[in-house]
DNA sequence: CGATAATGTCTCTTACAAGAGACGCATGTA
DNA sequence: TACATGCGTCTCTTGTAAGAGACATTATCG
């Protein structure tokens, strides 16, 4: 990308591209501050946020003073440090009650999780990423349990064979990349097995997979409409990977039902 | 370099006191915009939006599509109104999660209100405004209910008595404006009146107002505190007016040893 | 049907925000 | 005591984003 004919490429590769380092919009260092507290999921020193995204200290120093004004983000604790504010917070309860599908969706979670005593989840596509919007954790001794918010590429889950269902083939190949196709373990999922893996769930209505993302899970996960064949969202179910067929299909049965009274709307 | 005087002058004035018009930068017009959709509570056409913050209409355009790229938007329902996103969601929960009084908090409101059977409300000091953080409506046939997010003038409640408590006398002033110590129904409070109420509330540990929002309820509030004198945020309950002398002091008892049951962090 | 309005996109200019870097101050540590 | 490191603030320059406004489309209406 330096040598040559760097300088066209380098006007021509859009500006997502581009290293952060030179003179970048405030609006979008704001974006990425946003993004590296959620990574991070704790308050942070300033000068490492700073460093955390190559940003220029003086800017980061004004930017953050103007989110702590405004109300997003609050110094917390000691005094040197940020997390994400109360007005974020309140956006945050603004849209979920703005939003009937996430407000039964939870529900219907949460009483899944007690009803079965397994870890239950429901996803979204977020800006093509798998993202678990929100997550109940079973009764089981040792809990399969993951955080809200958590980014996951599509391939390593069995809601992500769902969400993609009904997109086109150019579009899903333009979605997943070739990294999220490599397993935690270092395994490589085929492009076409994915797709041929989607197209089955499409038709069958639910999807299951065993020890994807780690060795000892299996991931049940079925379908949430927003329109005849427009999936929106999905629920979950994380169970020992040594569960029975039988309960195994107890429980995808039950996740259907439950799904599909969400998907009236 | 321009001529002297008018330039001078124009520096001096402070930043806010600007017309909201003339080239403001991206970053506030985004807080703007959040603002603006927090208070309609709606999805919202861009154009409308532009004309209700006046704003540029191709600046909204930019900065809306940004914002959605990004997901702290979302285009709703018919396509052409935007509203809060997942990400702005996210957030908030991460907020909540790396927060204990506010899960706590939570937590104790919704017993409150469902062992009372009154509305009860976490309450927030928000950038100077009072803040409704979290409420669980009673079990009333008429409920008096307040949505998660209202921002009340402090004057108005017995939680903003209490919030304001420990405060420097000049630090309030500074605070409360002309307009707050107006009431819904015209009646004005003085100043001095409500100083010397905060001073009541501090050494008494709770306050209790009746009538003041609307003529029909009452309003009994606790600190909660975050540190020795330092008042965090307050839970309240909201009941009829009538209520007697006597299920009063019960539920202000009640509501002291909750919100002090918070305060051990 | 023309007329009015509202939506979304594009171009071009210039006012101004992003950034480099210096400074002063507090800690830590050799 | 000197030296290094991190924090927070300030100043000045220049690249660029905010904004005006024209344009092409698509409703809405009498």
């Amino acid at each position: 990308m330096q040598d040559g004919k760097a300088l066209s490429e380098w006007q021509a590769a859009s500006p997502e591209e581009r290293p952060g380092s030179s003179r970048e919009k405030g609006l979008n260092r704001v974006l990425h501050i946003l993004e590296f507290l959620h990574a991070t999921q704790r308050a942070i020193g300033i000068g490492e946020l700073a460093k955390g995204l190559n940003a220029p200290r003086s800017t980061t120093y004004t930017l953050v003073r103007e989110l702590v004004d405004a109300g997003l983000l609050e110094m917390a604790g000691d005094g040197n440090r940020v997390y994400f504010g109360k007005k974020l917070y309140l956006y945050g309860m603004a849209y979920m009650r703005g939003n009937d599908l996430l407000r039964r969706g939870r529900q219907e979670v949460d009483t899944l999780s007690r009803e079965t005593g397994e870890t239950s989840e429901l996803c979204m596509l977020q800006s093509g990423r798998y993202t678990i919007v929100h997550s109940s954790p079973g009764m089981r001794p040792f809990r399969i349990s993951s955080a809200t918010g958590l980014q996951i590429p599509l391939p390593w889950t069995a809601s992500g064979r769902l969400l993609l269902a009904g997109l086109q083939r150019s579009r899903i190949e333009a979605i997943i990349s070739e990294d999220d196709l490599v397993l935690p373990d270092g395994r490589k999922i085929e492009l076409e097995d994915f797709i041929e893996d989607i197209a089955k769930a499409r038709v069958s209505g639910y999807c299951v997979t065993s020890g994807l993302v780690d060795a000892y899970t299996k991931c049940l996960a079925a379908p949430v409409f927003s329109a005849p064949g427009k999936v929106e969202a999905t629920m979950c179910l994380v169970v020992p990977i040594d569960t029975s067929e039988e309960r195994t299909g107890e429980l995808v049965a039950l996740l259907r039902e439950r799904a599909a009274r969400l998907s009236i709307s």
